[in-house]
DNA sequence: CAACAGTTTAGAATTATTATAATGTAGATT
DNA sequence: AATCTACATTATAATAATTCTAAACTGTTG
């Protein structure tokens, strides 16, 4: 497995152990073509369903707001009941399809550069984010 | 309480009976003179101590989800563990002040119109939220 | 390879929210 | 104004999501 010699790096750079319940994350998360937009239910169930490893809830929790602290995920609430962590962690919009509960990055070309005119004296601004919540056009907005 | 009547009319209008319970909540939610924003504890707490109603919780969620679903109050969601209301229900975005935790609205000058280029087949757009963080400049991001 | 500090784990605790079922009440009917 | 009925309110229980805890375990360092 030469991938995970990169996660056991990876987690070393950001300070965590690289025990191997943080290794088979790391695969779940970062071994992927596309950014992987998840619920912490969605994690624990592909670590135990497709990689056959059964890992404590704590420990997911611990790790992923470990990866998010970080900077190693995104973590994007779409409302009270339903937060998504996201792997693309660069500066990015999403659309929310509310008929099948799937987020959708925006790339930079997507959306216009937000131009934000008020500033608040003292302040300076962490993060600029739009959602954009889109269902079929035949259905009962929200 | 010639003001407690117009609440009345406004329960009735969206098929909501005007109890004591409701009345009152709309006096603590719109007798403002800026939007409203607020959590349900905030909201809980300010019933019974400012207004002397004490208000069953349940009750609480109940109302203002019903108010929610009427188009009365907007829900704003900054995080899996902190959830607004807002009683300012026209589109308009965000500032969210992490120090205090305070949101603030934009007005529409502040923040130019957001132009969505991008468009997924066969959904509409049902809203578009900006959300922009602040901090102070002094202190650590999140 | 021993020792230590950080980690994992199951389960308990906490918090937020929703459901339940008994009681209460607004508004219509008389 | 008394009565009725459907909807509301309430306290409490149930559920769900998340965090805490304390004991067992395991990378890492020397």
């Amino acid at each position: 497995m030469p991938k995970n010699c990169n996660f056991i790096e990876k987690l070393r750079e950001v300070g965590l152990r690289p025990t191997k319940q943080r290794v088979k994350m790391c695969e779940v998360l970062y071994n992927r073509e596309k950014t992987f937009h998840f619920t912490i239910n969605d994690l624990v169930k592909l670590l135990s369903e497709k990689m056959n490893q059964k890992i404590s809830l704590a420990t997911v929790y611990n790790t992923v707001h470990a990866f998010e602290k970080k900077g190693y995920l995104k973590e994007i609430s779409i409302d009270s009941h339903k937060s998504y962590f996201d792997t693309n962690t660069s500066a990015h919009h999403h659309f929310f399809d509310e008929d099948t509960q799937e987020l959708i990055d925006c790339d930079e070309n997507d959306i216009d550069k937000i131009n934000i005119k008020k500033n608040i004296t003292g302040k300076k601004i962490n993060s600029v984010e739009v959602l954009v919540r889109v269902a079929s056009d035949n259905q009962t907005q929200k």
